[in-house]
DNA sequence: CTGAAAGCGCTTACAG
DNA sequence: CTGAAAGCGCTTACAG
């Protein structure tokens, strides 16, 4: 790369010190117009560019926000990135973005890389596998700003903005009773995940709210992938039952239901109104299910981001608050 | 946040300089093993970070690169990203993301404020409604490191790596031909769009190679989405033709026309076989398309993100070259 | 093997 | 309104 122009290069094109320049580039009251004005004339010309990493270092406000996943290449989670992005541009943040891809061990290494790298706080959705908080209570001794979202770990004493999943369930499991099904199974995820075991509450509870009781023959508990659902079909079918309502964990357990109605008996689909947990972004994009709940990602990104910005800014403490996130029932549209 | 260690901190500790504390800590072959041991101690017992921003400053490598993606809440990009995030950490390289949201402000914006940041090199996907290169040759002129990938721009001097679309196409439709496919219609892109153009231009070369003369009724024209694709297979029907074999320029379009095939004639899904231009990662996740032009995405990021650090290490040269990535033709995969 | 000096590019007091 | 001094936390080159 070529050499980058410095404030001391459009010092020397003008007869000033660099501080003039510095002060006169930010707009700083003390600089008369007229020498702003030229500062700015030869910095254009000159192409000059500011060094943040001087600029962070001397400040000690490097404006840089931490972001750790577990993975990207996945809709809900590329949403939230991008919900968070959106946010912090808008308010003069960049983000620095990490993915730890469900590992504890790259978790830990990513946010003490952070540090490293002087952000002035940290947004995280933990991985599926970290089971030692250790580093989170160091961070919270340590005052670092830290907002979790999606997956959190409470106790510590940071903020986290999640989704509700169990009211979300229960409303969409209660849209399928109003729409006369009686006999609503649930291709359950697994229990000790928190979403999986949030949303059977979520089902059950719909399902006392409207006087008949939860069989338990009509849960099938599996994972979260096409592979649980085609299983869990087929599960639920080898139990002898045939429900008129079904609800799935998630959107891939829907299809792979899905595929194996497609296998065994195409016209099922016709008789078993489908409800899936959504990520945001597949809506619509399949004829079935015909039934969503929708999770705007984007606006949990956006909460996370309003949050950790307003706890870096003082605006707020860290205190072990909830936030909670409304999903929302939909329809498929099938219309153009 | 609580104040940080420094090396002058450890330093103190062990009556040294902070001199000897930095080559200690980055095992420099000058300091005894004695010393590098003791130094270490008290780093790790006083949770002792290097400040990456001094590092970077002082030593005028930042070890960061900047990307640049039109979005990111969308399959393909996303495995892009994760390809670059993986392979430029296992080279010492920090990534930071920026979004474009297809804007050609906002593109700019975001590799100003990256060269601010003082990034090593770039890695960009042009945004669609990108027009003047003025930038890109600016930044030619100052010899940033630059490689662009999926969507890029020729004659500056960058190197790229895209997908050979029309490579992949022809061997995609090649295969219908292969498999009895005498009638085989293209629901087509904009033709203003390179994608589109490629494809379109593949579609013809296999038919050419087979000896069947495309016939332009079997091709219909319009956009990228399910839209497009629902729309187009109705044109298809009222043009009174009726395909056997169906090739749609994305995945998308696939389901619009499936959604037309299943709202008109369900039972046309049997006859006719659909081949799809695919993001990785959604295949097989629906029965149909049967067919697949799988790209792999995570291997162009791995070979955008290794062209540029070769380059940045002045290993190779920009020069206006383009690598290819080849996709795969991929039936569904039903079983489990 | 250890350290004193200089400097990376910038900003923050403080003096004039 | 402008500038000289000091310093952010670190590394590089050079001396001892």
């Amino acid at each position: 790369m070529r050499k980058k122009v410095t404030l001391k290069d459009i010092a020397l094109r003008l007869n000033v010190t660099k501080v003039t320049v510095s002060k006169a580039l930010r707009n700083h009251p003390d600089i008369s117009d007229n020498t702003k004005q030229k500062v700015k004339e030869i910095a254009d010309q000159l192409g000059y560019r500011p060094n943040l990493l001087a600029r962070s270092l001397t400040s000690s406000r490097s404006k840089t926000i931490g972001v750790v996943v577990p993975k990207i290449a996945h809709n809900f989670f590329a949403h939230i990135v991008a919900g968070i992005q959106k946010h912090a541009n808008a308010n003069g943040y960049e983000i620095v973005l990490k993915l730890s891809e469900e590992s504890e061990k790259l978790e830990n290494k990513h946010i003490e890389g952070l540090l490293s790298m002087q952000v002035e706080g940290l947004l995280v959705s933990v991985s599926m596998e970290t089971r030692n908080t250790d580093l989170y209570k160091w961070l919270r001794m340590m005052q670092v700003p830290l907002v979790f979202f999606d997956r959190n770990i409470m106790g510590i004493g940071f903020n986290s903005v999640i989704m509700d999943d169990r009211k979300a369930a229960k409303n969409g499991v209660a849209e399928l009773l109003k729409r006369g099904c009686v006999n609503i199974a649930h291709l359950a995820g697994y229990q000790h995940v928190n979403i999986g075991k949030e949303r059977l509450l979520g089902y059950k509870e719909a399902l006392s709210e409207n006087g008949s009781k939860p069989v338990m023959d009509m849960v099938v508990e599996g994972g979260f992938d096409e592979e649980a659902g085609y299983y869990g079909f087929k599960t639920l079918l080898k139990r002898r039952i045939v429900p008129d309502g079904l609800f799935t964990v998630t959107y891939p357990v829907g299809l792979g239901a899905y595929m194996a109605m497609q296998e065994i008996a195409p016209e099922l689909m016709d008789d078993i109104k489908m409800l899936a947990f959504g990520d945001s972004g597949i809506r619509g994009a399949v004829p079935y299910p015909q039934y969503y709940i929708d999770q705007p990602a984007l606006e949990m990104g956006k909460k996370a981001a309003e949050l950790l910005i307003n706890e870096i800014e003082g605006k707020i403490m860290a205190c072990d608050h909830i936030e909670y996130i409304e999903s929302k029932f939909l329809e498929t549209g099938w219309d153009f």
